[in-house]
RNA sequence: GCGGAAGUAGCUCAUUUGGUAGAGCAUCAGCCUUCCAAGCUGAGGGUGGCGGGUUCGAGCCCCGUCUUCCGCUCCA
């Protein structure tokens, strides 16, 4: 459809998904949980094939690749030292009139810097009055203006570290008021509530409230395999380079979450942490870009939905990093993340921990902590891509219409779909027959209601690859059709062979080879 | 988070100053038997997002709340 807007396309896919048994609201019967969706019948699949797609090409073709799963709960101070706690535990407070927000920290610390420069603008006028005679030290405890500003900024202090102390959100903002703090922009007084915004959930671990300790809901699936890189470079006798991957879920408490799936609270990371010696780093940044971008291609979707985007300004712990981006039906978006990671988490941990995460190498006879290229995909993400990618509605010659999903035929939720043609003459037990041995090796559905086409329009609209359909002719030659959906064409083939051709067109094999060679 | 819009059956939508809620499609049962949706008959399905208020009476008016969408803002 040309004439159909991009937002249009998006509401399309979006009920598609829910129409079709792929994702639904979260909690929906209750109204629903923000920025939260459930996978339905056929997203469920649909999304465990791409992780097992992902998890073949990164673990089981590459010998010196492992993976784990590590559990969602980790030791708190895991997230002092990846910086996740101190990076993300801001007072925010937004100006009413220009819509900014602010750190009301650092509203605050600009306040007592002016104070400050006060200060310093006294001082440096007394040195110019009295000359070489000039005691700083003694001008600073003694000079009633400079006293008064000290006084106000040791108030000031005190009465903020209190407030953050005992988390008085509401202190806070009565700080800044009563400090008559204004904002640079509007320069207005008009400002809301101070709120916390924590990008980590956390809970309780222990039954009793009163003995327990808060931890987080892991919001990466990185650390666990970084804590973990001693345990299994030992017990996998690994040798640098190697890589562990993980999929797993990961929370943020996202302070605006929206576009679907593309942004959720609650989501799934697919991670491989490639550990390298220090110095190689930027060969194997290139490496797995190119390796990546491979497996993205591999599905055979137009070269133009893919590009990178290096980023300019990088992350405290990387020194280099770009994106492969998708094109969503809303824009370029990031799809996954290649981060040359250095040896800030492994080193980190060191710190914190007081374990040595070293890798000694046998030829240099050298202990060092390894450098660490990370590719990290969200499943969900992909998910969207191929769902949207996917999706298309299509204007046949004979003037209807059809919903189509284009999903690469080995990741397709359902493989096959066998239908007798009619219900009754033996066909729906020949059909059944088939039907029963099909399922030993692949995901498929049994369908005897409704005409024929309607059926076809059924399997098309949740990307079957394929349809048997059991006919009269199948009762005496014990041939069947099989209904290609892409292009609706039809071909007679021997029952006996349907195993064997379904088997070639939808394992997962070939698109392996295509990103192994 | 701020501003705007919306929420009636599974879906798309009606119900013209407030007077006991309807259609098409879908679903289910039966009939028909036909290789690309839309044949016939019948049935089920809604405390109008939720809560409160005004009123003799609210899907409709008012307030709150939840969810979604659009714009802004934020995003390791």
């Amino acid at each position: 459809m040309s004439n159909i807007t991009s937002e249009d396309l998006f509401k399309n896919i979006i009920s598609h998904a829910k129409e079709y048994g792929f994702i639904f609201q979260s909690s929906e019967i209750y109204d629903g949980l923000s920025a939260v969706y459930d996978y339905g019948q056929n997203g469920s699949e649909l999304k465990k094939n791409i992780r097992e797609y992902w998890w073949k090409a990164m673990v089981q073709m590459n010998e010196n690749i492992v993976g784990i799963d590590a559990a969602i709960f980790m030791h708190p101070t895991t997230w002092k030292a990846s910086g996740h706690v101190d990076a993300f535990n801001d007072p925010l407070v937004d100006n009413k009139d220009s819509k900014k927000r602010y750190r009301a920290d650092v509203l605050i610390e600009d306040h007592l810097a002016k104070i400050e420069a006060k200060i310093s603008k006294e001082v440096e006028k007394a040195r110019t009055r009295f000359g070489d005679s000039f005691n700083e030290e003694t001008f600073r405890t003694t000079n009633a203006r400079v006293l008064e500003n000290q006084k106000k900024i040791d108030e000031i202090n005190m009465r903020f570290k209190n407030a953050l102390e005992v988390g008085d959100l509401n202190e806070v903002r009565q700080i800044i008021i009563d400090l008559e703090i204004v904002c640079p922009v509007s320069g207005t007084r008009n400002w809301t509530d101070v709120r916390q915004f924590n990008l980590m959930f956390n809970t309780q671990l222990g039954s009793v409230s009163e003995e327990s300790s808060t931890i987080y809901l892991r919001p990466e699936t990185a650390q666990g395999i970084f804590v973990n890189f001693l345990n299994v470079q030992k017990t996998g006798r690994m040798k640098i380079p190697f890589g562990i991957a993980q999929t797993g879920k990961a929370f943020r408490n996202e302070i605006v979450a929206r576009q679907f799936i593309f942004r959720m609270r609650e989501f799934e990371q697919m991670e491989m942490q490639f550990f390298i010696k220090p110095g190689t780093e930027m060969e194997w940044y290139k490496h797995w870009k190119d390796v990546r971008l491979k497996w993205h291609r591999s599905l055979g979707f137009p070269e133009t939905v893919h590009r990178f985007h290096d980023h300019l300004k990088l992350a405290h712990y990387a020194n280099a990093a770009c994106d492969i981006e998708f094109k969503f039906p809303f824009g370029f978006k990031e799809l996954e993340g290649i981060h040359s990671r250095t040896d800030f988490d492994l080193g980190n941990h060191e710190k914190f921990s007081g374990k040595k995460l070293q890798y000694f190498d046998p030829d240099s006879g050298q202990s060092y902590v390894p450098y660490v290229i990370e590719t990290s995909i969200g499943l969900d993400r992909m998910f969207l891509a191929i769902l949207s990618q996917s999706y298309a509605e299509e204007k046949l010659e004979d003037g209807s219409e059809r919903v189509v999903l284009r999903i690469p035929e080995f990741l397709a939720p359902v493989k096959c779909a066998v239908l007798p043609l009619v219900k009754k003459d033996g066909l729906p037990e020949k059909a059944r027959e088939i039907m029963d041995r099909l399922k030993f090796d692949h995901l498929c559905q049994y369908e005897e209601k409704d005409s024929i086409g309607k059926r076809y329009r059924r399997q098309d609209a949740i990307g079957t690859p394929f349809c048997i359909t059991v006919d009269h002719q199948t009762l005496e030659d014990q041939t069947v059709t099989i209904r290609y959906r892409d292009s609706m064409v039809q071909e007679r083939i021997e029952v006996g062979s349907i195993e064997k051709i379904l088997i070639d067109k939808v394992d997962m094999k070939k698109a392996l080879r295509q990103i192994s060679g």
